[in-house]
DNA sequence: GAGTGGTCTAGACCACTGT
DNA sequence: CAGTGGTCTAGACCACTCC
């Protein structure tokens, strides 16, 4: 005989699946499934735990529990990479059109919100490793958060570093007053003369801090995709590095990887 | 002040931190907790759900709790692609020295398990669309399960397919008695006389289901990484597809992208 | 059979949300 | 304030593992 909270978890999924309960209901109270059920709150709030780990539920303290609605897929490839890199040396006039998540996503930029914050920071072991350079070499974060309008979380967390002396040449890259920039990051290191010559990504996948999960309005259980982000300018030299953290729930990664011909 | 469960969990999170209890180790069980602690069992019990979610413990029904040994990471590059049909050419002579796990790992050949098993099957509306054939059509299912001969569970579960019909002409590709196929998939379609043109791969995260958590050891809370991985000929043809599933608590994936110089 | 974790109960009390 | 979910207790009984 199954268990009894899996016997509750499976009957309520059933119902939110056959659209009984829509997304954005509030399913009955917990003290209300008691009666029903006829089990204790314990055993019903396992179930519902059960549910709110396969994200199908959401917990409101205070407020309810709710179906939760499905969320926009966030799809990201590694051709934005090249279609960047072309776009780096249009003029201006042409780069504000779109930026690489609107290319992405497909959406228009009328839909996204957007918040950039720029900071100057010390190199912990991690950076100065990556970058090559001494511990506590000044380097420029750039902190963004992307969101759809119509949505209340971020679809992603990006920490982005530069080497501020590397940079300060065109003072325009100090200042996120400048930002969204026209052309991303390519153009902006165009400016001071860097072409990139590769990227390199690195992902993983793990769970996610409880800061974490909170500014992604992540459900527990749900993964964090962190993608590590390197790029090697033509002299070989690491020019940009970058964390984006997304949601593993609603993200779809895409690398193409094109071989030589015999 | 904290929660009690929460600081119960940051309590043992310290100790096996500091390596007072070692990975392997058995936990204190759960009712001498409850002494020491000096809180009830299902408060316990949350506690120890918690870190077990972390990855830090794993609970086994009639034994008792430990402390999770780290795991081998898996690591796997798309240059392996690459790499891959560079040798595709070569001797058997060659081909038969490593292969592309092994070049991913790191490790000898003799320090994997390699199971393989072949079937044909016909594909269902999700493969006919992939591969552009009718719903139907009889496909090579190939399903590969690989681990580390040191630890028990496989750290991926592949299955990948290809059109019967097209692979037919070399009986060889049909039976599972030829596993591990010096040189990998694309020697294989080479004797054939297919050449890859370029490599797909969509990569998301998502909750295990419980056979797959079960399979792959996994603790519950840890994602699993799904890469579908398309191949495409040089005349545009997708000639095959896999899915590979990897724990996401020791799978680290890189993508290089290389750029057109200007 | 002894010892372990897994499920479940009935109920107290706290914390948050809305009116 | 009323209504909701969140934490916690004390204890019963079941299921699994190992000797």
């Amino acid at each position: 005989m199954a268990k009894a909270y899996e016997r509750i978890a499976d009957d309520l999924r059933d119902r939110i699946r056959a659209g009984e309960l829509a997304p954005g209901d509030q399913l009955p109270s917990e003290t209300t499934l008691v009666g029903r059920y006829g089990k204790s709150l314990p055993t019903i709030r396992q179930a519902l735990a059960l549910l709110q780990a396969e994200g199908l539920i959401e917990k409101q303290h205070g407020r309810g529990n709710f179906v939760r609605k499905p969320r926009t897929q966030v799809r990201r490839t590694n051709l934005r990479h090249e279609w960047e890199k072309a776009r780096a040396r249009e003029s201006e006039q042409e780069r504000k059109q779109t930026g690489a998540t609107e290319h992405d996503t497909g959406l228009d930029i009328d839909d996204l919100v957007f918040h950039a914050e720029y900071d100057q920071v010390e190199a912990g072991e991690e950076l100065a490793a990556i970058f090559g350079v001494p511990a506590g070499t000044v380097m420029v974060e750039r902190t963004y958060r992307t969101r759809y309008s119509a949505e209340d979380y971020p679809f992603s967390l990006v920490e982005s570093y530069l080497v501020r002396d590397m940079v300060a040449e065109n003072p325009a890259l100090l200042d996120a007053a400048n930002e969204p920039w026209p052309g991303g990051t390519q153009n902006q290191l165009h400016t001071i003369g860097i072409e990139l010559d590769r990227i390199e990504e690195r992902v993983l996948a793990r769970p996610p801090a409880p800061d974490e999960a909170e500014e992604l309005g992540l459900p527990p259980g749900t993964a964090l995709i962190v993608l590590a982000k390197t790029s090697y300018d033509t002299t070989g030299r690491v020019v940009e590095h970058s964390f984006v953290r997304l949601p593993g729930d609603r993200t779809e990664l895409t690398f193409v990887t094109p071989l030589e011909r015999w």
